[in-house]
DNA sequence: ATAATATGTGAGTAGTAGCTCAGTTAATAC
DNA sequence: GTATTAACTGAGCTACTACTCACATATTAT
């Protein structure tokens, strides 16, 4: 019913010219995605914007979605790379440090090519794309490997697992719907520090029954 | 440059069988967005899927876009109207009996037509739909006020709207997360507990510098 | 019954999409 | 220099898209 295509490389690319080719097609499919969209999106306008032949682009790329699955791929890898980062230079610091950090990171993380990202994530549904190979359950890991290294400061009965989801999804969503939508507010003075507080309460605090109005 | 297409109904169907025309079409776009995804969508496949002719369907829609844009519309009405019943059933109860409802509602706001909904919000993006409409900015507002109406038990230096957004974005994201990729983790015993808890200690608790290992 | 209007039809149009392939040019191997 | 392989070309094919319009039928008004 639904046949899946491929989307790795048709051909790998052995001589400078042609490695070179295949970058301008992914910055030429990069720069439609960015500036005109999804729908704009076609391997004609790719080949024409990239300023080399259909012919050419098919020698590379079996079909459309192999271009945004390798724009994907380069993405996350940027990501993933950035939060690897964050995660080396807090070797040896406090869980209140580190978690400064990673957020920090997953902040900054967004902030690269946000358009292309927004374009990119928003389309992520929609194609048949597995979700092993994105950012997301490498984050996840790494959070719960961070709470679990510091279990002892954290109140008794958190349930690791599901904190660990809880916080990425509180992070990333808040940092991700304002790259999208209020990219002021990662601006915002606050903003790290009111998402590492919610984190820090959330999983040292007990939870004690009804003491409210 | 971009020229926008309307998306409201080219001519107001009177008849009972006009009505009945339009709900078909509605019904046959739904289906198709659910089982098929965005990119079978075609006003053909419409008209086709409801058994009726093409000629029918642009009788009352101008447009593709327009397809989409109704189904988000009622698709939105009522995740607000869930929400809205769930405001009018706590008044009167506490912060946290409120809170509980509010992400209780939340979470059974998503399970409307999960698929419908996982296509809906993922073009919400390409298309040039306004944001306003939706329900994201009604919650927030509904958050907001919840906030400001109990700020007595809140902590003195809590920026109500930087508060009310991260909140929303919590809830909101990981519902959505949880229906889109892991739907048993709605049924999680403790996920309503956990949410409440974090947002219970992050409004209240006062800000204190490290006291961590 | 007749006129007026609302609703429904579907072949057809113009345009664009993804993609192929026979042929040309450039780089490398010998 | 010649042969072999790699890279590139672009006209053109098939399939499909959104959408129109002249016409037919059903409903309502008089």
């Amino acid at each position: 019913m639904n046949n899946k295509p491929k989307i790795t490389l048709r051909k790998t690319p052995t001589q400078a010219r042609a490695r070179f080719t295949v970058s301008i097609i992914l910055e030429a499919t990069a720069h439609i995605l960015r500036v005109e969209g999804y729908e704009q999106l076609s391997t004609n306008s790719v080949a024409s914007k990239a300023g080399i032949s259909i012919g050419s682009l098919y020698q590379y790329f079996p079909n459309k979605e192999s271009l945004i699955a390798e724009l994907r791929r380069q993405h996350f890898v940027d990501i993933r790379d950035k939060m690897g980062k964050a995660m080396i230079q807090a070797e040896g610091l406090s869980f209140e440090a580190t978690s400064r950090l990673l957020i920090e990171a997953s902040i900054s993380a967004h902030q690269i090519d946000p358009m292309l990202h927004r374009v990119i994530s928003s389309q992520t549904l929609s194609l048949g794309l597995s979700e092993d190979d994105n950012s997301e359950s490498s984050s996840r890991k790494m959070i719960e490997k961070l709470l679990f290294k510091h279990k002892n400061v954290l109140r008794d009965n958190l349930d690791i697992p599901l904190a660990a989801h809880i916080t990425y999804q509180l992070v990333e969503s808040v940092t991700h719907s304002a790259v999208l939508d209020e990219p002021e507010l990662l601006n915002h003075p606050k903003l790290v520090d009111e998402l590492l507080h919610m984190l820090m309460v959330y999983v040292q605090q007990e939870i004690k029954g009804g003491r409210l109005d």
